[in-house]
DNA sequence: AATATTATTTGTCCTAGACAAATGAAAATT
DNA sequence: AATTTTCATTTGTCTAGGACAAATAATATT
């Protein structure tokens, strides 16, 4: 499709490695070595690109670079292989991929809308929402699926569940939660995943989305005088800095107010900063 | 709140420029000149960091750094009075943004929809919406507004608009129109008020929604057979990536898709690329 | 088996220079 | 006077190779 070689700044941008990790990687494990044009800057071949991209998922998973980096696309297979076991699929789910990657478009929202009907929103999100996005991640990284594809179903549940959220929120009740994730973290499907369950059981919830400063979650949490803090943190996000942040908004914010952690990269920290609610699936809320 | 020091890469994340871009600043103009630790390494100041962003919104607007970048904090107030003139605003915008900025949180959506229903899709989001995202921007770079009030103001918007596209899509038709941003531009509410005012005239929209690679947008017109492509740009993309970009998609794509370009990077642009059609406002659509 | 100590891995930051693409100003042309 | 061409300036992104601390793994000690 696209034969062009990408600079440096583009595949720090479409793989999420830092620039100077980039080129430390290449003094260290020689991988990615890019050719290099005639001002001597790296050019990076799609190729590389894609391997920088599964290596980063690998690497979100908490693989370790120096075991990753240097491997061959042939290893690299057979590691994805060994930590993304093929799961059997629902038939349902199976149906609503089958739209996702030969319908025209159109159908998705409405084979979306057909399971959340019959299942109910708890049952919808963890047995239809999380495998599928779980499968759409596996065939992603086996080049089975293409990005847009990706795109569009993650704006169909988007609207989705937007949509039952303004149908359930006039009748909320306390508590209520503010939902946000930190600077840095764009992952914002989990929040909103949270925000519909907790809307279904008549909790108010007020949603800041993503890449929220600190100091202004802090200010949020007063304004609204929210009972519980919901902080999400998908896979991608630095193990580190979780610790850190977190640690600097249970100091903010006083004791009263419950921090609640979610998200693939919480599930695995090994322990949990103090005074601090870890809700390792969406399946059993701390309420 | 917070009287932290921040590095070059929290400054880089909050500000939106480039380290390399901080460091040569620095040594050119002279500003912003942080303070360093005992390793060295430059720690910046919270005032720093506010003047970096004030900075930014107006090399959004096409000023150049030369003439901003060593500009006093009184000098910013001056031209920032200059550029943004305080508007007077409508009593029902007046209303909203006092909800916005006092209300509990809960009430905002309930004004917006109210306004929504009072003046239809299209007034709605050009008289209500967009007037009220500038003057949240304004009052943001006055100080007068806090982060947060802007995230969630986005967020009850998103919500808003996806709930109204929701019940009006299966009544759409032909033509099929695809949107989406290029990667680094995140802006993605634009959009969305594009996509709600075409679901509102009966037209199929299929939104991939922000940061589409260029060869994904093109597998997906093929894919869904679409007519026309919708690009936004936000003030905050380059101009300069703006042209090679859609060059490229022009490009890649059969002389009968139209290609529509919005939002305000496209404003300042002078000469289009050819067979390129311009949506200057969500006002006319070149339909 | 749990804890403390040492070794290794790893990412972010540093300096100072180079260069081309984009922009603005001036000159030449229609 | 308006448009195009040419030249000068501005500006951001990229380079190399080194340094260092925080995080993690491995080993020793209680």
């Amino acid at each position: 499709m696209s034969y062009q070689y990408l600079t440096i700044g583009a595949v720090e941008r479409d793989s999420g490695i830092a620039r100077d990790t980039l080129r430390i990687w290449e003094r260290r494990y020689g991988f990615p070595l890019p050719m290099r044009n005639d001002k001597g800057e790296r050019m990076y071949s799609q190729g590389q690109l894609r391997r920088l991209q599964r290596i980063r998922r690998l690497l979100d998973q908490g693989l370790r670079p120096g075991k990753v980096v240097t491997l061959s696309d042939a290893d690299l297979d057979a590691l994805e292989a060994e930590l993304y076991p093929e799961a059997q699929l629902d038939e349902s789910i199976e149906n609503i991929l089958n739209v996702l990657q030969t319908g025209d478009g159109s159908e998705l929202g409405a084979v979306l809308a057909h399971s959340y009907q019959q299942q109910g929103m708890q049952a919808f999100i963890t047995q239809t929402v999380i495998p599928l996005l779980h499968t759409v991640g596996e065939r992603w990284a086996r080049g089975q699926l293409q990005i847009f594809e990706e795109h569009l179903l993650s704006q169909v549940l988007l609207r989705l569940l937007n949509t039952e959220i303004s149908a359930l929120q006039h009748t909320a009740k306390q508590p209520r939660i503010l939902l946000a994730t930190l600077p840095g973290e764009e992952h914002t499907l989990g929040l909103l995943m949270l925000a519909a369950l907790l809307s279904f059981r008549h909790i108010s919830v007020i949603n800041l989305g993503g890449e929220v400063p600190l100091d202004q979650i802090v200010a949020a949490v007063f304004r609204f005088d929210a009972a519980v803090l919901g902080i999400s943190f998908s896979g991608a996000y630095q193990h580190d800095s979780i610790r850190g942040n977190v640690n600097q908004l249970r100091a903010m914010l006083p004791q009263s107010v419950d921090i609640w952690m979610g998200g693939e990269g919480v599930g695995r920290m090994r322990k949990l900063p103090p005074g601090v609610t870890r809700f390792a699936s969406l399946d059993n809320l701390p309420l």
